[in-house]
This record gives structure tokens, sequence and C-alpha cells, in this order.
DNA sequence: GGGTGTTCCTTGAACCTTGAACTATCTCGG
DNA sequence: CCGAGATAGTTCAAGGTTCAAGGAACACCC
């Protein structure tokens, strides 16, 4: 049987309940509902993955990574910030700011407080390769998911989304709960 | 810019059409949820992944084909068939299997009706390491998605996601629409 | 039986990701 | 100042994924 694995750090439920709701395996609406979440996710990242790769010659994550620059103050940010706004580890964000650099998308700079921090900070060359290529991305986007969701489903979504995020990231940026626990 | 946005009806959208209903960025609500999707989806695969590389030493997918080939008749299935099953290419399984079959978890066969085809076999070996780890894994999803969202959710989720997929891969098993377009 | 085209699957190179080890810098208590 | 320990970011090696190319078997047609 089986030891309660993960367990540790369940934040609002009280640990030591019964939990008379941890059968073995999942019922058959939840398994229908996680395989639709598999196919759904999996068959989307990769649609996305190759629309993008295909108009602006990088993979989502990368274009995320602009994105996020591009939003950001003077369109620069240090890279652990960076990193966790796009829920990626650092070495990966190392090699990922690596290439873009390489393409002149990217560039690095030292930030002057913090020898040891870095700064990537969008290129206006970068600006521009999103400029172009932002306006297919969100089509496709929107006809993947949005053109096919009611109003309500929409909501529902984003309402599902949040609840799982928070549950996999406790303390998301914003958030200020107390760390109980 | 802005509103009215579903109303699009159909996919097989003309090129020429003033697309009233087709804006160049997302809404602000619309954004709200691309990000909460966008967030979840990625700390939930990465959880599962490490999860399961930590429990299992396999990554999620890997696992996921180990899954598809013990629900399958005589724990087999076709690379192909396979492949579609698990929504990735042949190219990805075949390395996928290759790994597999050097960890003795599968093992390859010949298909006596057709010389081109090759059965992938769940050993024993590799039924045995699904049985080990099953249970921590379908722990790991329940914590992470079941236990967090009410009934309510849980069916809306199934459902948004049957959506999704379906139109991103419209001859699904079962369904038979005549090809339109 | 010799085209022509398709399907099944594999291969190799290029690229991306991961986790651990590593350098350099900062912080803080003595 | 010193040193222990945290933090910022990179690097290395191992492995996973993709894309394009290719070999082999099938199918059909004359």
């Amino acid at each position: 049987m089986n030891t309660a694995p993960s367990s540790g750090s369940t934040p609002a439920s009280a640990p030591e309940q019964p939990a008379p709701a941890a059968p073995r395996w999942l019922t058959a609406d939840e398994q229908r509902v996680w395989r639709a979440y598999l196919h759904a996710t999996t068959l989307l990242e990769d649609h996305l993955d190759r629309q993008l790769q295909r108009d602006a010659g990088m993979p989502h994550i990368y274009y995320g990574l602009l994105v996020k620059l591009a939003e950001s103050p003077r369109r620069r940010l240090r890279m652990t910030e960076l990193a966790m706004h796009a829920k990626i580890t650092r070495s990966r964000l190392s090699h990922a700011v690596a290439r873009l650099e390489k393409n002149g998308w990217v560039r690095r700079e030292d930030c002057p407080s913090d020898k040891r921090g870095q700064f990537a900070v969008l290129t206006d060359e970068g600006r521009e390769v999103l400029r172009r290529t932002a306006p297919g991305h969100v089509d496709a986007v929107r006809q993947a998911l949005f053109a096919r969701l009611t109003p309500e489903q929409q909501k529902s979504l984003g309402e599902i989304m949040q609840i799982v995020a928070e549950g996999l990231q406790p303390n998301e940026a914003g958030a200020d709960l107390p760390w109980l626990r």
C-alpha cells in the first residue's frame, strides 16, 4: 500500500484525514477527463510549437520569453525573474537566451547593482520579430481555443487553470497569502 | 477593437471574409485565461514528468506508452497505432521504443501479416514497473488536479478539453464527420 | 513483372531539456 | 576582515525531440 508518497505539503486540507476519497485508481469519469486533458494539451502544444517554429523560427516557449521581455519595463528582466515568469529553470533559460542572443533577438546586459546578475534585453530586431509574428500566433490560439468555447466555458477554463496553477505553485506572483504552515 | 468574439461559427473561414470576429489581439479576459492555461499546463506537465522520472525512471510520455500497451489486447500494438493513441510522431515513437526496449520494458515483434510492420509488446518487466508505479502516479494526478476541482469543474474541464482535442484532430477515433472543405 | 505511388518504420544530425557541478558574487554574523 | 552559507547564472554530459531522408514492403495497374 502505499505510503502516501508526496502528500508532504498539502496546503489547506487537514493532513490527518483518513482520506476516504483516495481510491487506487481514477473513476471512469475522471479517466475520461484526464485523457481528454492529455490529448488536448499535447495536441495544442504541438500545434503551437509547429506554428511558431514555422512562422517565427522558434519554439513556443522561446516566443513566450520574447513576449515577457516586451511587456517588461525597459524591455528587460533579470534572468531569474524571467525564468520564474516563464516557469522554467534557470539552466533552461540560460540555453534559451544563448540561442536567442545568437539570433540577435535578445542581448545580455550586466546588472550594475549586482555583479552576479544579468539582464536579458529584447533587441529592436527581437521586437520586430514579435510584431511580425504575433498576429499569426494570436490567430492560432484563437482558432484552436477561444473560437471553439462559449463564454461560460472560457470563464470556467480560466478558473480551473487558475486553481491548478496555484496548487502547483502556491506562492504565485502577486499572491500574498500569509504562509500558512 | 474588441468584443463580439465568438459568433464566428465554422472554422472553415473564407480567407476573404472581413472577419469582424478576428481582432488583432486577445481581450483582457482571454489573456487571463490563456496565461492561466499556459501556467497550469506547464506546471502540471513538469510536475508529473519529474514525479515519474523520479519514481519510474522515465518521462511522462513514456509511461503513457506503457499504459497504452497494458490496456491493449495482447499487450501489444502496432507502432503506428501506438503513435496515434499517444499523439506523437512515428519518429518519436521509434526513439522512445528503442529506449524502453533497452530498459527491458517493451520488446518488438514482427508483424506476420505485414512484413513492414512491428508490434511493440509490453514485457512482464514493463508490466511490473507499471504495477509498482501506477498508484503513486495516480495520487499525483489526483492531488494536482481532481482533488482541487468541484465535480462541476471536472465535468466542464472534460467537455472543454474534448472540444479542443477534436478541433485539433478532427478525425478523432469514433468521430466520422465527412471531410467538408 | 515492371512501374508508380503509398505506408511502415528507422536513422542521423541538429536542436532542446534536464540535473548536477561549478564560478563568482553577495550577505551576514562574528 | 573572515568565513559560512545563500544566490545568480553558466556549463557539462546525458538524454529527449524534431525534421528530413531513406529502405523496405505493400498495392494497384497495365
